[in-house]
DNA sequence: AACGATCCCTGTTGGC
DNA sequence: TGCCAACAGGGATCGT
C-alpha cells in the first residue's frame, strides 16, 4: 500500500514533471476522486491556467504549491498510484483522474478502489484540510522526550496509535508492523506502558525502516501492486522482515511470526523477540 | 478527550 | 470447476 516511502518515491518521480509546469487543464472522470472539495469542478477550475511552483509532501499527502496561493493535495488512498506517460500513451483501467501541463507528459492518477483523492485548496480550506495531520515521520520525526509524553497515559494498542497521522505521519500497516518488530515492542501494548528506552527503539525503527523502504523504491504487494510512476514496482517486499509472513521463521530469533488483529487492522509480530 | 467501530470501494482470494 | 462471501486498508465520522 502505498505509504511514505512509496508517496516520497512517487513525489520524487512527479516533481520534475510538474515543477514550473503550465497546468492547462484536470479532467476527473469520477466525481468521488475529487470529495475533498465543494464541487468536483473547483480542482480543475482553481489549477487551470496556473504554473506549479513546488510539489511537496507531509505524510502521505502529495501537496503542490500553484501560483494565486492555491495548493493541490493529492493522496493515494489504499490503491492509488501515479502515472507519467506521454499524453497519446493508451490509458491504464481505473485511469480517474488526469491532469494536463503544457509540453510536458501527462500525469494520470490510477486507482481501482478510489479511496485517494485529488484537491484545490484555498490558504483557509489548506489549513483546514490538513489540520489533523501530524510532523511527517521522516523530515519532522518528533523527538523521543516529546514522543514519551504524547504517549503518556494513552491506552489504546502501540500499532494503532502509529497509524494515527495526528502523532507521527506516515506510517501504514506495512511499515507500522516493520517498525514494531525492529524496535522489538508487542503491537498490542498500550501506547502508555512503553518506557524511554522503548520509545526511542520505537523512533529509531522508524527512520531506519523508511529510509529503507525509501532506498527500495517501496513496497509492491502482489494483488493491488503499487506502482512507481514510471510502471516500475518497489522491491522492498522481499525485505519485510514480518508483515505478510504470518506462519514463517522470524529471520532474527527463528520464532514464528504471528497474525493477530489489532483495532480491525492485520497485525504481525514475533513473541520471540516483541515485548 | 480518547477509544473503538463502521463505512466507503473493488480486485483478489479462499472456502464450499 | 465455479460461485460468492470474506478480506484488504487510509481516513472520515460517529457513538460511547
Amino acid at each position: 500500500m502505498p505509504e511514505l516511502p512509496e508517496v516520497e518515491t512517487t513525489r520524487r518521480h512527479l516533481a520534475p514533471v510538474v515543477e514550473g509546469a503550465l497546468v492547462d487543464g484536470v479532467e476527473i472522470r469520477r466525481d468521488r476522486m475529487a470529495r475533498r472539495n465543494q464541487r468536483p469542478g473547483d480542482v480543475g477550475e482553481r489549477m487551470t491556467g496556473r504554473r506549479v511552483l513546488r510539489l511537496g509532501r507531509r505524510g502521505k499527502f502529495l501537496i503542490g504549491d500553484l501560483e494565486g496561493g492555491i495548493t493541490w493535495v493529492s493522496h493515494l488512498g489504499m490503491s492509488g498510484r501515479f502515472a507519467v506517460t506521454d499524453p497519446d500513451a493508451p490509458e491504464a483501467p481505473h485511469t480517474n483522474v488526469v491532469v494536463h501541463l503544457r509540453s510536458r507528459p501527462q500525469v494520470r492518477l490510477v486507482d481501482p478502489r478510489m479511496f485517494g483523492f485529488v484537491a484545490a485548496f484555498t490558504p483557509d480550506e489548506l489549513a483546514h484540510a490538513l489540520a489533523a495531520v501530524g510532523p511527517d515521520a521522516l523530515d519532522e520525526l518528533p523527538r523521543t522526550a516529546r514522543l514519551l509524553e504524547a504517549l503518556r497515559g494513552r491506552t489504546a494498542p502501540i500499532k494503532a496509535l502509529l497509524l494515527d497521522q495526528r502523532l507521527v505521519a506516515g506510517l501504514g500497516n506495512i511499515y507500522a508492523d516493520e517498525v514494531l518488530h525492529r524496535a522489538r515492542v508487542a503491537p498490542q501494548r498500550p501506547g502508555g506502558s512503553l518506557n524511554a528506552a522503548e520509545v526511542a527503539a520505537v523512533r529509531a525503527a522508524i527512520g531506519v525502516v523508511l529510509r529503507a523502504g525509501l532506498r527500495h523504491g517501496g513496497t509492491s504487494l502482489n494483488d493491488l501492486a503499487y506502482l512507481l510512476p514510471d510502471g516500475r514496482a518497489g522491491d522492498y517486499l522481499s525485505r519485510l522482515a514480518v508483515y505478510g509472513r504470518d506462519g514463517e521463521t522470524c529471520r532474527r530469533c527463528g520464532g514464528v511470526v504471528e497474525r493477530v488483529v489489532v483495532r480491525g487492522r492485520s497485525s504481525h509480530w514475533c513473541r520471540g523477540c516483541q515485548r
